[in-house]
DNA sequence: AATGCGGGCAACCGCTTTCAA
DNA sequence: CTTGAAAGCGGTTGCCCGCAT
């Protein structure tokens, strides 16, 4: 690709992963955790690129990842993102479930973003979502992998999405309570499912979310602002979270998840106050939307 | 049946950001 | 406060596959 290397590739291999440097990547991972990845090929005796293992464990390896067709919501969504935050795969990423922001970006470049630019030029275009040419190429499974080792094979049950700006989360941290399970229909929300019966992993996670409820919010705010500069007031927020009334959200979930948003001062200068930013409702795609589109609010 | 072409996706790259010493 | 390492990020590339000719 005509670049130099960013690390010394002599001995390493390179191009697409095999069925066995995936498992012996997996099982390391699974038995070692994440990170620390310059040191993990050799500890893991791969003759890879830490940078290339980490890739390959977020892109497609772990156990959360999403395969398959990108659902119409999530192709809104994808779109309403796009149009919030542009080229901020990441950001978008986190806000779908088991999606990986190279999957959304690809997903972009050849689908999405050709259909916004048709429809740019032509704007009668009758094109829907899901036009033939989308699904021509359905569930994608690398050719080198063999899909019976493939960990994805046989974890049938999608984990919680963990967006990969986790440094953001490092800095915010929220209080949370899991929602209600009695108020969740679990057939209507397959996509977070793993919301539903894990609730430590989901605690786990959710300072992120919430993090990004504020970006979400701030954009709005700034009206189109490069609001991804923003810096947290962390003194602001210390207040806020002293404040009873701004935690009353997260002391009551029987608040209304899709209550309509009102946005007003107060809220953004504490936005927790916000029952569409809640986690129990931040990573439903509907309160998301819902808050991406006013207008379309019934 | 053979070949060319374009789309889709995994993987790589360098830059930026974050964090710890 | 500085600095280097580690990790995150978005852009780009190259390969494979399916379709058209």
């Amino acid at each position: 690709m005509g670049r130099s290397p960013c690390c010394s590739k002599e001995g390493l291999n390179r191009g697409a992963w095999t069925a066995l440097e995936d498992k012996i990547l997996t099982a390391y991972i699974k038995a070692h955790g994440e990170g620390k990845w310059r040191n993990l090929p050799k500890r893991a005796g791969l003759k890879r690129c830490g940078k290339s293992c980490r890739l390959r464990w977020l892109n497609y390896l772990r156990p959360d990842i999403k395969r398959g067709n990108i659902s119409h919501d999530e192709e809104e969504l994808i779109i309403r993102l796009h149009n919030l935050l542009g080229n901020r795969w990441s950001l978008i990423a986190g806000r779908l479930p088991g999606r990986t922001d190279n999957e959304i970006k690809n997903y972009w470049n050849t689908t999405l973003g050709k259909r916004a630019k048709a429809k740019a030029s032509s704007p009668t275009s009758t094109e829907t979502p899901h036009s033939k040419s989308r699904h021509k190429k359905l569930t994608t499974q690398p050719h080198v992998t063999d899909p019976s080792n493939s960990p994805q094979a046989t974890e049938t049950k999608i984990q919680v999405i963990r967006t990969k700006a986790t440094r953001c989360s490092s800095k915010v941290l929220v209080p949370l309570q899991p929602p209600p399970i009695q108020d969740i229909d679990p057939s209507e929300h397959q996509d977070f499912q793993p919301y539903l019966t894990n609730h430590e992993e989901m605690n786990n996670n959710a300072s992120v979310q919430s993090h990004h409820g504020t970006e979400v919010l701030d954009a709005l705010y700034s009206h189109g602002q490069d609001f991804l500069n923003f810096e947290i007031n962390d003194q602001l927020r210390a207040s806020n979270e002293d404040s009873e009334e701004s935690n009353d959200i997260n002391k009551n979930p029987s608040l209304d998840p899709v209550q309509p948003l009102s946005i007003d001062e107060a809220m953004f200068k504490d936005w927790t106050t916000n029952p569409c930013l809640d986690d129990n409702a931040a990573m439903d795609l509907d309160s998301l939307a819902f808050l991406l589109e006013p207008d379309e609010w019934p």
